[in-house]
RNA sequence: GGUCCAUUCGUCUAUCGGUUAGGACGCAAGAUUUUCAUUCUUGAAAGAGGGGUUCGAUUCCCCUAUGGACUACCA
């Protein structure tokens, strides 16, 4: 592909916990430059003072960190591109914006917000540009005198881009194709403001892509309408010809309805919309994430790699080294996917059926010991035990959690019958016929699966009993109602004596 | 309102002018199972509408409709 080293960058703003969106933004730009052998760069959009979360930084690189994407540079781990964190690069943007205005590409504008407000409440579809740039308050109808005067006086101004009309602006998208706009529907957008002496997302983007030496920029379609005004910038700069290329991805829709997918979305139907849970600092709300919800990283990144993306073949699982091997922009998808969250439910279970019973049973145990203090249970589980467990129930389930009400009558004996299943299921002759089957697994030496359910099948065949009715009664009596694996893997795991007391204990306490 | 982007089963999507329009999720039915699940098999299900271009359009072009994004001294 290009000759250039590849530089990608991913530029959240720390204003809250980062969004599933954004997420799977860094993911197409991390498997992009692993793809062609170059870098990903974290860079911190913080130029908007007011909108600054305390934690949310944090939050963006332990959210990666558990996702298993890693960035080649950033605030933490540095790099030779440095500072990554645009509040500290203030000294650098300041440069570029005099250099602007020296070339009388920008200007300084005096008018104050509350002006603005009136002047668009005023003229309903108000914009400052060339057609009423004349009539503003600014530095292209002030002396230069009169505008030094009010800069030293300490009145507060803004510098803004001149926006030359009627000139053809053509942006080149890796994904779209050409989208030509006229220049003459921008506005003279803000580049800088002297309040807090930082540059708007604009002008920190380019200067900051341009000296990173950023080769492609993938971010998500709501930026497609500013691409104009970036490459003029570039244009304003004489960086054309380093320029990066752009690629805008199709965004994240409801998974019901219209409109963009957003964090009530997932309140509403029971799905996270975040990677991580996050508590808000200053409401003490909290969203629920991806992680605390039983999700598995792999999981969670196949899942969103196919939202807008696909090989080109009917594949679907694919670890992450497949996904970079795959990759391509020209496979993303041009329109917005709206959020399949119950696709993603599948994945889930999909990967916990490929990791191993080991494994689940570790990420089990500690839910497993809370659950059991809880219950008060004096069950000793060995670490063997828990593994034939989960093995036995590992394919019911789509998230760890669930592991639980898969497995708990292993821990806990039934204290209950469910009721329906007694109805169906106890029979007059049962009770009689259970105290006989605690005398035949009495006399049973190996108390292993088969042997068992050998020396029961034939117990039963010689009495001429009805297999399905003893053998409901029996799980009903060991689970308490009717569900859970084959039956005599739960014997084997249980036990002869807690086999057999729970059998007494149910001919004791079930009445028809 | 303006600008731009988009439009194949309910959903995610394959198809790069000629296909019985394929796969997956979800849904339904059946099989397996002593239970509940899992699993397997099968099924229903799509080219927004209208014009062109072409021997031939889901595929290329235009219009309409619909959806989306943007339209801040936010990113």
């Amino acid at each position: 592909m290009p000759e250039k080293k590849i530089r990608v960058r991913f530029a959240p703003s720390p204003t809250g916990p980062l969004h599933i969106g954004g997420v799977r933004t860094a993911l197409y730009n991390y498997l992009f430059a692993e793809k062609y052998g170059g870098k990903l760069i974290l860079r911190i959009e913080d130029t908007d003072s007011q909108r600054f979360v305390p934690g949310a930084e944090e939050y963006i690189i332990e959210s990666f960190r558990w996702l298993g994407i890693p960035f080649d540079e950033g605030p933490h781990q540095g790099g030779a591109y440095g500072p990554y964190r645009q509040s500290e690069r203030k000294v650098v943007y300041k440069q570029y914006v005099d250099q602007l205005l020296e070339k009388g590409l920008a200007y300084i504008a005096f008018d104050t917000p509350e002006a603005l407000d009136a002047k668009r409440f005023e003229i309903p579809n108000f914009q400052y540009d060339a057609s009423t740039r004349m009539k503003m308050n600014n530095s292209l109808i002030l002396s230069k005198e009169e505008t030094d005067r009010r800069i030293a006086s300490g009145q507060q101004y803004v510098v803004r881009i001149k926006i030359e009309p009627d000139r053809l602006i053509v942006v080149n998208d890796l994904i779209r194709g050409k989208v030509t706009v006229s220049s003459s529907i921008l506005d003279d957008k803000v580049l800088y403001k002297s309040i807090d002496q930082l540059p708007t997302y604009h002008l920190a983007n380019i200067v900051d892509d341009h000296l990173m030496e950023i080769t492609h920029v993938i971010r998500g379609e709501e930026w497609l309408p500013s691409a104009p005004l970036h490459l003029t910038l570039y244009d304003y700069f004489g960086w054309k010809d380093t320029m990066p290329q752009f690629a805008h991805l199709p965004l994240l829709l409801k998974p019901e309805g219209n409109g963009k997918l957003s964090k009530r979305d997932g309140d509403r139907l029971g799905f996270p919309v975040f990677p991580l849970q996050w508590q808000d600092p200053k409401t003490g709300e909290i969203s629920s994430g991806y992680r605390e919800k039983g999700y598995l990283p792999e999981a969670v990144v196949n899942f969103l790699a196919l939202l807008g993306w696909n090989p080109g073949d009917d594949r679907e699982m694919m670890s992450l080294d497949e996904l970079v091997d795959l990759f391509s922009l020209e496979k993303c998808s041009k329109s917005g996917a709206k959020f399949d969250y119950k696709k993603g439910i599948w994945f889930n279970h999909q990967y916990i059926q490929l990791k191993s019973d080991e494994e689940i049973a570790g990420l089990f145990l500690p839910i497993l010991e809370e659950k059991l203090t809880t219950c008060q249970s004096n069950v000793v589980c060995n670490d063997q035990m828990l593994v034939k467990i989960v093995g036995l129930v590992k394919n019911r389930i789509n998230f760890v959690q669930e592991l639980w009400e898969q497995t708990s009558f292993f821990f806990v004996p039934p204290i209950a019958y469910d009721e329906k299943t007694v109805q169906k299921r106890w029979k007059e002759d049962t009770p009689a016929q259970l105290t006989e089957l605690t005398a035949v697994l009495e006399s049973v030496e190996d108390f292993t699966s088969k042997p068992t359910e050998d020396a029961v099948i034939s117990w039963i065949e010689t009495q001429g009993y009805h297999l399905g009715s003893v053998m409901n009664a029996f799980r009903l009596a060991l689970v308490g109602e009717s569900k859970g694996p084959h039956i005599f893997d739960i014997t084997e795991v249980l036990g002869k004596e807690e086999v057999i007391r729970r059998i007494k204990r149910a001919v004791r306490e079930i009445k028809i």
